[in-house]
DNA sequence: GTCTATAACTCGATAGAC
DNA sequence: GTCTATCGAGTTATAGAC
């Protein structure tokens, strides 16, 4: 899902990330919004502020090790936004629709051009690329992971949270599509709604 | 979603469809399994049987005009799908259970490479090219509608069955897209039952 | 580690014969 | 309508100076 915070690129300023960071923050946010095939390494290369040599002195792999690296960055952003949230005050319910919400402003604040990370970068390479479509699977079953433990711990059995996971995280990724092809946050608004409303269902 | 009968292409069999049907299908089915950036036009005039300026005889708009007509196909074939779908007999439970299970089937007979054309097409091309994206979001708000109405037509609220039918299109679509990029079935297997016990805790 | 230059190739699109 | 040839610009990747 969509969870980058815009950040600056200014390729003057200084004390900022090493160069390695740079260009995978680069390649991460270009691929989120082009996909693999529509973002080129020299696009890359310019927008971390690096030149070419420096992109294959860090990913001698070329392209493919590229979006390898920026899959498991979109992965560990949006761990890491799941476990915080998922861990705050608040029931379920409450959690999911601040989750949604903020999804949605992100969304839109970028134009509806940020979608989800993994997803925009994976789709379409899976057949030519086993490495990033196995990263791909591994961020899914993560945050499926992250969400089945909070259900176990909120009181919902171990076999019906594990596949209520699953619907969470299908729907909120459906949601955040649906919001961006169609340039409207309500799919994801409703998503978290209906998905409190399913889990209410389950809970004992 | 993935709705395509994998079909004929043999370029030397006779009375196949015409010049201008074999090079949407061929562009339908391609940027389904790669993308718009990932495929093509030379690619997509050797899928058809074509040449490159039967293509561009047929689309002169080139590339763009061609994906749209791809989006627009795509469209057309789960609308039917979805249209019988929801008019066949059974309960709305059993309709949604019977949709994924085919949905998965599709999709795993594919080597879990043919998911939603409309998806695969339009995402990291809408910032560039509008007409795509709006001929996507045409699709999703198409099937958006057929699901509300047969939610109406089953007894449900017009308002609730709109906000339902919002989000029933798009865990549909991302449990496709969990599906896929996790290589597995479940994920739809399980949108289907439990979108089932979602709308029914809302009919009357 | 960073930079430039370039090799080797593919892309979308066009022109014009048939 | 169909075909071939080709243009110009783009791509990924590499080589080698610094």
């Amino acid at each position: 899902m969509q969870t980058r915070t815009r950040q600056q690129t200014d390729p003057a300023s200084d004390d900022r990330p090493g160069t390695r960071e740079r260009i995978v923050r680069a390649a991460s946010t270009l691929m989120q919004r082009q996909g693999y095939d529509g973002t080129g390494i020299k696009q890359i290369a310019q927008e971390a502020g690096a030149t070419l040599g420096s992109v294959y002195h860090f990913f001698p792999g070329g392209k493919q090790e590229l979006a390898v690296a920026a899959v498991h960055r979109g992965d560990e952003e949006f761990t890491d936004i799941l476990g915080e949230t998922l861990a705050g005050e608040g029931t379920l319910a409450e959690v999911l629709g601040a989750l949604t919400r903020s999804l949605a402003d992100g969304l839109r604040e970028s134009g509806w051009t940020d979608g989800c990370p993994v997803t925009a970068t994976s789709l379409g390479t899976a057949a030519r690329f086993p490495d990033i479509q196995r990263a791909a699977a591994e961020a899914f079953t993560r945050w499926q992971g992250l969400v089945s433990e909070r259900l176990i711990a909120s009181g919902t059995a171990e076999e019906t949270a594990r596949e209520l996971a699953v619907t969470v995280i299908s729907t909120l990724e459906g949601a955040e599509l649906a919001a961006q092809v169609c340039q409207d946050e309500r799919p994801l608004l409703l998503a978290g709604r209906h998905l409190a409303e399913l889990i209410a269902l389950h809970e004992r």
